[in-house]
This record gives C-alpha cells, structure tokens and sequence, in this order.
DNA sequence: CCCTGATTCGC
DNA sequence: GCGAATCAGG
C-alpha cells in the first residue's frame, strides 16, 4: 500500500482526531502502526504525548513548545504530602467544612491540566468529504470520550493512605481523629486455644531455641506441630533430623538422577 | 505482559 | 520516503 493524496488526508484526520497510531492504521488497513507513525512525522503532524519523550528532551519534534504554551499553574510543589488530610476527598462523608485554613494559594491541582493543544473540534472545509468516513469519526469520538473520561481529573483522587486491618477496620493515621465509619468488631483469624489435635506437641509458641524446631506436618494442617526434642548443640534441630537435614553432597557420579519433574519440568522460552 | 509514540537506520 | 526494529514510559 502507498501512502496516497486520500489516505495521507485520512491518517491527518485520525491523527489529529485523537487516535492512536494502531487504530489509524487498523483503519487504513495495509499498513503498520510504525507506518503510521513514521508518516505522521513525516508530514509534520503534531506529536501527541509519548511515554518515551518525557524523560529525555524534546529534541527535534515539538516544535509548539508545550512549557510556554501551557496555561498550567507553574504550582510550586505545594506540599504533597500534607495536603491529604485535610483535603482528602476519600473521607468524603463527614468532613467538616474544612476550617478557614491560611488562604493556602493551593495551585489549581488537576482540574488545570488541559491539553495544550485543543483539537479543531470540526474541519467545516471536509465536511464533504465526511461522507465516506462515517464510521471512522464515530469510533474516534467513541474512543475520545473514553480517553477523557478515565484521565478526569475526578477519578483521581484517592490521596488518603489508610490500610485495613482486620475485620474491616481502616487504620488511621496519626492525625486523623475521625473514627472509622464503620467499627467493624474484631473478629479473630487464629483461634484463641490450640486445637485439641496438637494438645501435648510442640507448637509455635513453644519453640526455644533448646528444642528442635523441625516441623511435622504442614503449616495449616490441624495436627501441624514442631518436633520438639531436644537439639543438637548448635543447631536448630535434634541428631535425628539434624541427620536429615545436613547431609554430605555425594560426588556427582555417585549422585541419582533426580526424578521426573511432574509436569514436565520448567518451562523453556 | 500489554499498550503507547519516538527514533533509528537499512532499504 | 518508507517502515521494521528498537527504545522507553505507562
């Protein structure tokens, strides 16, 4: 596919619309999504905001410099961290009206980013040629909507690091008086008493380090305990298990192969 | 992993 | 000029 008068219009549209370069190029159909990109640049378009271009500079493309063109509050870092308290709108229930605080110039957080670029909304100049492209448009506007929706600034705001503790509780933090919403009761995730099964075994409360720690059984099992005798004088464990524990690497030609992996083995790439 | 756009470079 | 390969962030 070549890159003709028509198509080259329409990757300009769809470039321009909005759409991402595997859409427009899904949509022109025969070509690659690198075709398209590599196009788009050619022809100048306007580069749309990369992963790769934040880091490094902006070299040769962007020429519409976005620094100046921004209407950004340049906001002078205000104190990321102390702004979650009290501003915290995940607590949006009781929140008392916040008090009259220090009128902080809090920089017009994310409601002021905007896209330094607007797109035309609408080429009254094509309106003509709209007609053989009725779906492309739709689904681009489809997909615009869908792009403004997920980077509102709305959905943003989850500022308040509170972690949640057993039975549901939030644990707070050290300022936050506010009690939680809903004081779930505690609720116990191991029982109070060692079940009956392990009554007279080792179990973990009563490891020391004079008694061999070699479990029996596995953790979860009702009956799981340790063994309990005592150790071998600097290590954790009995003779018995220490034998089972430590053993002398035997030469490789000694060696047995070992069995078998069950499903069949690790997986190679 | 997936996605994205940018860049490079052989053709 | 073209676009695959590669890079690098989200």
């Amino acid at each position: 596919m070549s890159w003709t008068d028509e198509r080259i219009e329409q990757l300009r549209k769809l470039w321009e619309a909005g759409n991402t370069a595997s859409q427009i190029a899904e949509e022109l159909g025969g070509v690659s999504r690198n075709a398209v990109i590599g196009k788009a640049h050619r022809l100048g378009l306007q580069s749309r905001p990369s992963p790769v271009r934040s880091a490094g500079a902006a070299s040769s493309a962007a020429p519409a410099a976005p620094a100046a063109a921004a209407p950004v509050a340049p906001a002078p870092v205000a104190a990321p961290v102390a702004a979650p308290v009290a501003s915290a709108p995940v607590a949006a229930a009781p929140v008392r009206a916040a008090p009259p605080v220090a009128p902080t110039p809090t920089a017009p957080t994310p409601a002021a980013a905007k896209p330094a670029d607007e797109p035309a909304p609408f080429d009254e100049d094509d309106a003509d040629t709209q007609t053989d492209a009725e779906a492309a448009p739709v689904r681009s506007t489809v997909r615009e909507i869908e792009t403004a929706i997920s980077t509102m600034p709305v959905a943003a705001p989850q500022p308040v690091i509170r972690s949640v503790g057993p039975g549901g509780f939030l644990r707070q933090g050290p300022g936050d008086q506010q009690p939680p919403a809903t004081p779930a009761p505690p609720r116990r995730l191991v029982p109070a008493k060692p079940s009956s099964d392990i009554a007279g075994k080792t179990g973990l409360l009563d490891l020391s380090d004079k008694i061999c720690k070699w479990p029996i059984g596995h953790p979860g099992e009702p009956d799981f305990h340790f063994c309990g005798k005592p150790i071998n004088p600097g290590f954790p464990y009995c003779l018995d298990h220490c034998s089972v524990a430590y053993q002398a690497q035997l030469p490789r030609r000694d060696r047995r192969p070992p069995p078998p992996l069950p499903f069949g083995g690790p997986r190679v790439r």
